[in-house]
DNA sequence: TTGACGCAGCCAGATTCCCG
DNA sequence: CGGGAATCTGGCTGCGTCAA
């Protein structure tokens, strides 16, 4: 996650030293369109996207269609219909091992549906509607098999890897993306000044 | 060779939304 | 109105890159 500190945040006065008690955080609920570096993406001749692709931990299979029916975008992520990416996450069976999940987002109708395949349960397919329910079944049964007891909080968009900019920029990219009322434009500049360990995008060998 | 730096991944918790 | 689900923010950690 890029992390581009807000004005008011952390460095601005802050907490009275000695006191730990947070601030009440304001809930951001306006997304401001601005500019990324993102690495740069390999491309075919017609300047597509050169699939299955590497990003970061995640490999994206297909990045679907956009759609233009409401609840297939929000101000901040777009949901095409057929997006596919895999990623590696804690196996829901062997508390020491990790496994590969297949998500993918559907067309349910009246909006997507976010479904989740691990390599290690392939019949048990995860069907919710939204990026975060889905996940957060995941992320429940994988901390219930090694006893942790953490909440099961998590950012479901980032898990299925549309929080990344990299990929946002790639959806944006698709036909119909730029009509979407609700989504805030993001400017990406590929092949940005980037350091780090994900420097560079390259395709994934296909398997 | 090694230490500084920057970024992605992940987690914890706060806030908002929605449904009964 | 209350509880649970969904979403988002902030911070920590580990790893890769690069310069000294």
């Amino acid at each position: 996650m890029p992390y581009f500190p807000h004005p008011g945040g952390p460095g601005n006065g802050g907490p009275p030293p000695g006191s730990r008690a947070k601030p009440k955080r304001l809930k951001a609920h306006t997304v401001t369109s601005r500019s990324y570096s993102i690495p740069m993406v390999p491309r075919d001749r017609k300047g597509r996207p050169l699939l299955p692709l590497n990003v970061g931990i995640m490999t994206v299979i297909s990045l679907g269609e956009v759609c233009m029916r409401e609840h297939f975008h929000t101000e901040r992520y777009i949901f095409p219909v057929g997006y596919e990416v895999t990623r590696r996450y804690l196996s829901t069976v062997d508390p020491n091992a990790e496994v590969v999940y297949r998500c993918k987002i559907l067309d349910g109708g009246d909006g997507p549906k976010f479904q989740i395949t691990s390599d290690d349960l392939p019949e048990k397919t995860i069907v919710a509607g939204t990026a975060t329910g889905a996940w957060s079944v995941i992320v429940r049964c994988a901390n219930h098999i090694r006893n942790r007891q953490h909440s099961n909080s998590v950012s479901g968009p980032d898990f299925f890897g549309l929080g990344q900019n990299t990929i946002k920029h790639l959806i944006q990219e698709l036909p119909g993306a730029d009509r979407l009322r609700d989504y805030v434009w993001q400017n990406f500049v590929e092949g940005g000044p980037l350091g780090g360990r994900h420097a560079a995008v390259i395709p994934a060998l296909p398997e």
